[in-house]
DNA sequence: TCCTCAATAGTTGTACTACAACTTAGGAGA
DNA sequence: TCTCCTAAGTTGTAGTACAACTATTGAGGA
């Protein structure tokens, strides 16, 4: 029997998290390389055919990982001519419409990331809570408020809901003191899509401590994300303060 | 010779703008039809053999459009199984990442947009303007200010800036009084993509007449649109009044 | 010398075929 | 009735061939 295309073999070394379809590896492997900087803006990636050996895979496969790559935004592919980095800087790091932790985004942009931890608590849900996450009322979830800080600085204060029923004990308990995208990768519950609102606050109710600003001016963050087979994970307010962090989108056709 | 594949001759049939590949062509369909609601949400589309038997294309094709509504987190591809409709209700109808115009945008979701200009010249640029737009500062800009309304409320202001060097005199009026995305459409000059930044903002200073808020919350989009050559068209900052226009945001690994 | 334009090599786009990997439903067997 | 296996159907990857487009080169003429 043939060997399985699905245990790769990269001739170009693959991160931990080799998950998803082999054109998704190639492509997040692809976007790593391309804000690692391995080509400055403007410059041409290698041609198709030239990448396929890299990578040992076949054109498809790689014309699958560019399209997407494209959709995002991050590279430009010309017909005729070739694949060319998109000129938007280092600003792609902070990317909105990709799904990472805000926490991981502001490591990536060279700054000491941590959470506090106001409160932890499993209760039952309310009824937005409810509806977000597809469930009834009498559900548990799990209930967290945090802020999240860069160099001590306080950046975004987030009030996240939980899906009990998806958890363990285990991964609630590290969901309360890490990273929670982390602690769900742990037990293959990552989530893949989510879908945002984007809303202006001024209130002086946000927040605690004395990482509220003044102003009470917050750019407000309403998510609900969902897993792979469409059901929803987790649901939450993420109140980013005005000017501490730089939001930005790519925007196609 | 055999028949141009570009000159295409859809199954189904195409609308005007038959712009950009095939697979480019086959994707902006299939997303009508998906924002026409001819699949429910959660439901399975046909299957890439069908599909390219309708749109009489090869499944490659197919596949390259799908991928693409996969990224923008329109569809959900699962191995195996199929196509399956991302629930997201109508909200994809004003989502922020796809590029279109916010008097379309507005039209689509069933009210009458109209754009009320201000003010309208052609000057040198300024400092940012001549760095967002990649020109020298002496080179001439076209500054718009509108408001632009929905059911005749305000909705959001406007402040737009043009490179004339890409411009005709006839397209320069048409912007002044009509949509910039049309008028530059005519000249084969859309743009294709955007970098975006969003804020939060209050201000008693942006704005003028009626529309204005008493609260002066916007949400502000301040933005660069490119062409397909990688070169800057146009950049403006756009003050949305908050609560008069949702955004929304896909966001997919 | 400079410009024009045709030839050409290189790159992406599409078509077609074949098979691997996965999902789902249905039937055989206990 | 339940479990497990089989088979059919669907997406994922491989490979080849050619069409369509781009960019470069260089010959020829003004």
């Amino acid at each position: 029997m043939r060997k399985k295309i699905t245990s790769i073999g990269f001739q170009k070394n693959l991160s931990k998290e080799t998950s998803g379809s082999l054109a998704d590896q190639v492509r997040d492997h692809l976007r790593k390389r391309i804000l690692n900087h391995e080509w400055q803006a403007g410059a041409k990636i290698p041609g198709e055919f030239e990448l396929a050996a890299q990578y040992k895979v076949a054109r498809v496969t790689i014309r699958t990982a560019l399209r997407s790559l494209e959709t995002q935004g991050l590279i430009d592919i010309r017909h005729g001519s070739g694949a060319y980095i998109a000129d938007f800087g280092d600003s792609v790091r902070a990317g909105l419409q990709e799904l990472r932790s805000i926490t991981q985004t502001i490591r990536e942009m060279g700054h000491k990331a941590e959470m506090i931890t106001r409160s932890s608590e499993v209760r039952k849900a309310t009824e937005k809570e409810a509806l977000d996450l597809q469930i009834t009322q009498e559900s548990g979830v799990l209930h967290i408020e945090r802020a999240i800080t860069a160099d001590g600085e306080v950046v975004a204060f987030s009030y996240d809901t939980f899906n009990v029923e998806e958890l363990t004990p285990a991964v609630i308990r590290r969901i309360s003191t890490g990273s929670a995208f982390a602690a769900l990768d742990s037990i293959r519950k990552h989530p893949v899509r989510a879908r945002a609102e984007i809303h202006a606050i001024s209130s002086k109710e946000i927040g605690w401590g004395r990482g509220r600003p003044p102003s009470g001016l917050y750019l407000l963050l309403r998510q609900v994300h969902y897993l792979r087979n469409g059901s929803p994970i987790v649901t939450g307010d993420t109140y980013f303060v005005e000017g501490k962090f730089q939001f930005i989108i790519h925007r196609t056709i």
